[in-house]
DNA sequence: CATGAATGAGCTTTCATTCAT
DNA sequence: CATGAATGAAAGCTCATTCAT
C-alpha cells in the first residue's frame, strides 16, 4: 500500500473538479450526474469517491473554485489602471464567453445557494471578500477624488457585485442584445454612480470641475 | 351530457400550480419531486397528470406565471407616480420576502432558462415584453425632461431590468446587509444613471453646484 | 332512472367490443388501454365500465367473439361445394387482410389462453366446436368416398384447424410468400392428407396409376 | 486497471435472459414486469439495466434466443437420418414440455412481431434461415428420390414451418388431445404432403409401385 | 490506485378502476 | 345513461453510492 503522494492528489483532484465544472455546467448541478462525470474526467465512479465525498461536495467545490476565479478576475479588474473600463470588459468577455461555451455554473450557484446552507455559506464568504475588495478600491478613489466622497463604499460595493450577477442574467434574458450599446449604457451607469458629484465622469464639461 | 367545464379546469390548475410554485421554490427545479407537489397540492399523482403533460411541463408554467406576474408587477411600477421610488420599494419588498419566504423561482428560471430552450424562449419573450415597458417610461421620461435624453433608452431598459435580477442575487449573496442602506445606494445608482447631465436628480445641494 | 333496455344495451355493447377489438388488435391484449379503447368507441371510462366489469372481461369478450366469427367462417367453408378450395381462399383472404389492416388478434388469443384460464376455456371449447364441424365434415366425406376411410377424423379435424393457425403465423413469419405458390401447395397438402390412398386428389396423372 | 472481461460480461447476460426467459413465458411479454425478472434472475433492477437497455430489448433478445434455438433443433432434425420421424417426435417434445412447463414464448413472438418492428425483422431473418434448411433439405430429398420431385420446395419448407406453430396453437386448442393419435396423423399428413406420387410413402400397398 | 459490478431507494409516469354529479 | 375528475398502486427506469477485486 503506498502512501498518497498529496501533490499528485491534488492535481488529480482539480483535474476531476475541471471535468466536472463542465458537466455542471453543461447539464445543471441536479441533473447532471456523477456518471456524466466520471466519463467526463475518465474516470470510474469508484475512484471519483476517492476525491470527493458525495455529489453534493463536489457542487459545494465547483461553487467553491467558480466563486474564488470571480473574485481573483475582480481583485485583478480593480488593481488595473482603468478598473470601470476593466470591469466593463470583462462583462463583455463573460458575455461572450456565455455565447460559446454556454451559461457557466454562476446562476447555479446563486439558485444553489439559496437553498443550500453549505453553498450559501461559500457563497457569503466569497461575496464577503469580493465586496471588501470592490471597497477597498472604492475608498481609494474616494481618496484621490475620483469617486463621490459620500458614496456608501460597502453598499456600493455590494450594488457593483450584484450589477455582476445582473450582467450574467442580462445576456440569458435578452442574448441578442447589441453588445457595444450594452457595455456602452453599462458604462454610463457606473461612472455615473461613482462619479463625484458634477464630476468627471460627465462626458460633457467635465475638466473644468477639478480645477 | 356534462362537458368538461373550462373554467373549472383552469381553476384547479391554477391551484396546483400555485402548490407546485410552492415546491419548486422551496426545493429547486430539479431536486423537487412530483410526490412532493402532489402533496403540496392534495391531490393524487395521476391526478397531476390530468393538467400537466410532464414535470418539465410544470416547471415550463411556473417559469411563466412567475414571470407574467413580474411583468404586471413592473407594469404597475412604471405607470406609479414616481417610478423610481416604487421600483426601489419593490426591490425593499422582494428582499423582505426572500427572508420570509425563502428565494423563489427567478433564479431557478434563469439557470433553467440556459440549458431548456422552452424555458429560454419563455423568459426571452417574457423579458422583451418588460424591456418595452421600461423603455416606454425611460422615453417619455426624455420628453418630459425628467430622463437624460441622451440614453440609449432600449438598452438602458435592459440594464434596468437586470438590475432586478442582480438585487435578488445580491439578496442571496448578503442576506445581512442593511436594508436602508442599500435602497439608498440603489436609489442613487439609478437616479444618477438616469438624469439628465447636471440634473435635478441630485438630492443633496445640487443645483448649487451648476452656478 | 330509465330501465335499461336490452336491445339497445346489447347494440351499445356490440359496438363497444369492435372498437375495442380494433384497438386490441393494433396494440396487443395488454399495451392497448382504456382510454384507447374508450377513445376509439367514442365513451368515457365510466361509462365502458357499465358494459364491461374489467379490462380482463373485454379480452374474453374479444377473444370469444373473434373465435366465434372463426367458426362460423368455418361451419360456411365445411357447407361449400368444394371445401378445400373454400378452405384455401378462405387463407388467401386471411392473408389478404392482415396485409391491409394488421394482424389481428388470433395469435394474441392463443398465446392469453395459454395463461389466462378463462381465455383457455373459452378458446378450448370454440376449438372443440370447430373441431367437430371438421370432424363432421371429414366424416361425410369418407362416406362419400371423396376422403380417405382409414384417417382418423377427430384427429384429423384438429390438425386441419392448427393449419389455420399456422397459416395466420406463416403470414407474419413470412411476409412477402408469394400468395399463388402458397395456396398452390396447400391445397397439395391438404388434398394429399385428405385423399384416399390412391385417390383421384393427385392433380396430374392420378387415375391411372389405379389401374 | 483490469477492463471488462467481455466473457463474464456475456455470461451474466445470458445468465439472466435465461431468467427473463422464463419469466415472459410465464406472465407474457408484457405482464412480466422488471421487478420479477429481477427477483427471477437475482439481481437488482439498476444492474439488470447495465445489461439490457431497455424492456422492449429484453423482449428482443428473448425472441432472438428462442427462435435460434429452434433454428438449430430443426437443422437437427433435417440431419437425422430420418427426419420427418425426429420432426414428429420433436412436436411430440414439445407438446410434453409445453403440459410441464407452459407454453413458452414462440406464440409472443409471432404476436409481437405483427406489431414491433424490431422482433418482426428477427423472426423474418430467423424464419428464411429455416425455411432454407428445409428446403435444402427437401431439394436433397427430391434428388434421392423420397420426395415428389414437382413439390414447391422454398413454399412447402414455408408450409412445413407453419406447421410447427400450428401444433404449438394446437397444444392449446386441444392440450388434451390424445398425443398418439395426434403424432400418427400428423406423420400421415406430412409423409403424404412429401412422397412421390404414388410413392413408398402410403403405408398400405407402396411397395408394389417400386418395382 | 483504480475498476466497474452491484445495489436499492426513489424517481417520473401510466393506467385500470371508482365515484360524484 | 353518461361524464370525466380523481385515485393510487405499480410500472419502467435512474442514479448516487458501495465494495470486492
Amino acid at each position: 500500500m503506498r502512501k498518497v503522494d498529496p501533490v499528485k492528489y491534488e492535481e488529480k483532484r482539480a483535474e476531476i473538479l475541471e471535468a466536472a465544472g463542465r458537466c455542471l455546467a453543461r447539464h445543471g448541478f441536479h441533473k447532471a450526474t456523477i456518471a456524466q462525470i466520471c466519463a467526463e474526467a475518465k474516470i470510474s465512479p469508484g475512484h471519483l469517491y476517492h476525491y470527493f465525498e458525495t455529489k453534493e461536495s463536489i457542487i459545494a467545490a465547483i461553487a467553491g473554485s467558480g466563486l474564488e476565479y470571480a473574485k481573483s478576475r475582480v481583485a485583478q479588474i480593480v488593481e488595473s489602471s482603468n478598473p470601470i473600463k476593466a470591469l466593463v470588459s470583462e462583462l463583455e468577455r463573460l458575455n461572450a464567453r456565455h455565447r460559446k461555451t454556454g451559461p457557466g455554473v454562476l446562476l447555479d450557484v446563486l439558485a444553489e445557494a439559496g437553498r443550500d446552507p453549505t453553498v450559501g455559506k461559500i457563497l457569503e464568504e466569497n461575496s464577503s471578500g469580493m465586496r471588501e475588495l470592490l471597497a477597498a478600491f472604492l475608498r481609494k478613489g474616494q481618496t484621490s477624488g475620483r469617486i463621490d466622497p459620500d458614496l456608501d463604499t460597502d453598499t456600493a460595493a455590494a450594488v457593483l457585485l450584484s450589477l455582476i450577477d445582473g450582467s450574467k442574467a442580462l445576456s440569458i434574458r435578452a442574448p441578442r442584445l447589441d453588445e457595444k450599446r450594452r457595455s456602452k449604457v453599462l458604462r454610463q451607469m457606473i461612472t455615473r454612480f461613482l462619479s463625484p458629484p458634477g464630476g468627471m465622469a460627465r462626458k460633457a464639461a467635465p475638466q473644468r470641475r477639478l480645477i
